[in-house]
DNA sequence: CGCTCTCCCCTTGCGTCACAAGGGGAGGGC
DNA sequence: GCCCTCCCCTTGTGACGCAAGGGGAGAGCG
């Protein structure tokens, strides 16, 4: 009942990392811990996936790198939704939602034609 | 407003075939049909996408195959749930409506800690 | 009889990605 | 001085979705 070992992670990261520096800018562990705590510790994400990927978003333009302090008074790396960040967190949280849905109701399905 | 670009169908897949063969047989060409219409035409997986998940499927022993006749008299390979596959479905369904019930909170998040 | 269309099967190659496993540096308490 | 936590990174590997290819066999149609 703990961590889900489903790979369905795929697709979803991208949203969940955008999702985490909607509020303002975060250091990559942050969005690690905050993706943890929102999700009840059901998704936990090690850090060679979490630094590729948000590598990959910065490639994209997505978000934006700054050098900067933490609380902890650590070096560490600030990622900023930049604005077409913000668009894709939204276009990608309506897929995302319309794809589940869809999906959802076929796993739900009772009968094969219900004819 | 069509077909879903995202390709977090990443792990869905083989649970949306699992619960096509779920009624009975079904050959390969009509599992991509009903995963079109139980979705409203929203997934639609091609062949390269289906062929290699069935075989995959198999080759774990979540469904045998066997050769009969379509209803259009054409030679077809018939799929059937296996005992373990249709645990591997249940439990597959399970994970997967909590993972993205836990997902879609965190992207429904309205504040950051709301401290 | 040939033609074409639909149905139904398959494979190879490519790009992407989650993940494990590695390595490093710097702050702060003891 | 030591270790623990925080915080960064990379390389390699396996898995997978997908486009692009190829083939064969039934059925309607001229």
């Amino acid at each position: 009942m703990d961590e889900l070992d489903v790979s369905l992670l795929r697709g979803t990261l991208d949203l969940l990392i955008l999702k985490a520096v909607s509020w303002g800018p975060r250091h990559g562990y942050a969005v690690a811990e905050w993706i943890g705590e929102a999700t009840g510790e059901s998704l936990l994400i090690g850090e060679g996936t979490l630094y590729p990927a948000l590598h990959r978003l910065e490639r994209q333009g997505l978000v934006e790198a700054e050098w900067g302090l933490s609380d902890n008074n650590r070096t560490a790396k600030f990622y900023a939704l930049s604005r077409t960040g913000r668009r894709r967190l939204q276009a990608g949280s309506s897929s995302w939602h319309r794809f589940v849905e869809a999906a959802g109701r076929a796993l739900r399905a009772a009968g094969p034609v219900t004819a």
